[in-house]
DNA sequence: ACCTGAACACCGTTCAAGT
DNA sequence: ACCTGAACACCGTTCAAGT
């Protein structure tokens, strides 16, 4: 992608170093490596960043990833840092809760700002469930979390179960167990099947609005059903608040 | 594990042949590839499903799995089918609702029951959201709740909204983003660091109550905190229904 | 100090060969 | 019809060697 660098004489000044067939190329850090792996992960999706498919996309042997990174683990802990800070920066611009009944509000924005960020990295949420590192960047996320709801006059414990209670969805993950997408092409089972097999479900799909092709089950908002699941859960805990004192 | 069977006369009539030396084997088939692949992630782990190892436990050749199973995503799907399977034969036995207030003794009885088998598979959730496979098992588990939201005097499409807030939990995921458990044996971070950096959770972890030792933040009953979290939604659930008629 | 090439121990899977 | 062994194209990773 960016393999050579644009030969000026400025840049001569820098840590570049010539390579053989005469163009330049910036060095290789932990940084460029893991700037290309998002962007990698973006386009060609995360089971294709691999060591070797990695060193190719920055014009380098695999083996050579090794002298800024441990491993694969250290590799993908550093990828999940990186998406999860870039959540913490946007949360830091949201205007904290001006009195207590105001945390839903600030809750929200967090949570969607957070979700904002998932949906440019699809990959992202399988990534960090199955990392389950407990890296500082996550953990000050949550803690930021749970500031709000200390803020909104929860008790520690009421806001600890608060924090269980949303899960993943509280960094924005989506928790729907069938997410259809472009991922693979294989034929979504035609609503007439579904139909005849499955009543209760039949019954809903004649009668819920799509807005997928008619003949597939691909007919839902997701940014709808998240807020809807969301609000739910944050108007229960808002009742439970004023309940609890 | 069970290689030889036990050589009595009875069984010679079977389709059992002798093998080379001398004990029996009994003959290979899907079903008994699918009982090996999940004792086996019950008891070294999802990862250790691979075609060479469960050939292995089988006493057969990797290869030989070929004749029984298409390939690898085949098994992973027929491993998910079993275990939403087992699931549905347990649901079935629960009482359905007996008038519409009841809707939601039902739904909770059927999504602890779903647990129950997860608990009993704890790589089952990671696979299930990997494969992404629409069985016709889950679909049917899925249409089984709607039809409770139905029982209960839900609309389509509240009842569909429904579905989507709970989630991957109507199915008894935990939807944790850190579960702790005895998997990697990395420290965890100790109380001292957690309390300094971050503030609200370090206030939080001086009151809240323990039950793991004083110094990790694996202190957390997960069932507590997912019969909350269901609870949560399936009250706030109760009363949309009530208003939405 | 950084990069390379060959090698090792694993994957899933194909294929020709055995019974 | 079912099982096997060798082989292929991939993994992550180690290590001795280059500059």
């Amino acid at each position: 992608m960016n393999r050579r660098g644009i030969a000026t004489p400025s840049m001569t000044t820098t840590t570049e170093t010539p390579a053989a067939d005469g163009t330049e190329r910036t060095p290789l850090s932990r940084e460029r490596i893991l700037d290309a792996a998002i962007t990698l992960a973006d386009e060609r999706g995360l089971d294709s960043v691999t060591m070797r498919g990695l060193g190719h996309e920055l014009g380098v042997e695999a083996m050579s990833l090794y002298n800024h990174i441990d491993n694969k683990r250290d590799l993908m802990e550093g990828i999940v840092d990186r998406i999860v800070s870039e959540i913490n920066l946007r949360v830091a611009d949201i205007e904290p809760p001006r009195e207590p009944a105001d945390w839903k509000r600030a809750m929200r924005e967090r949570i969607l700002a957070a979700r904002a960020v998932m949906l440019r990295h699809k990959w992202a949420p399988t990534l960090i469930e199955n990392t389950a590192t407990l890296s500082p960047a996550v953990i000050g996320y949550f803690d930021g979390l749970l500031g709000i709801f200390i803020a909104g006059g929860f008790s520690f414990d009421l806001g600890h179960h608060a924090l269980h209670a949303l899960g993943s969805r509280a960094i924005g993950f989506t928790q729907e167990l069938f997410q259809e997408g472009p991922s693979d092409g294989d034929d979504p089972i035609p609503t007439a099947a579904i139909v005849e097999m499955f009543p209760n479900l039949g019954a809903m799909l004649e009668v819920v609005a799509h807005d997928g092709p008619e003949d597939t089950v691909g007919w839902c908002d997701d940014q709808t059903e998240f807020i809807f699941g969301l609000d739910l859960l944050l108007e229960g805990l808002d009742r439970l608040r004023t309940e609890d004192g």
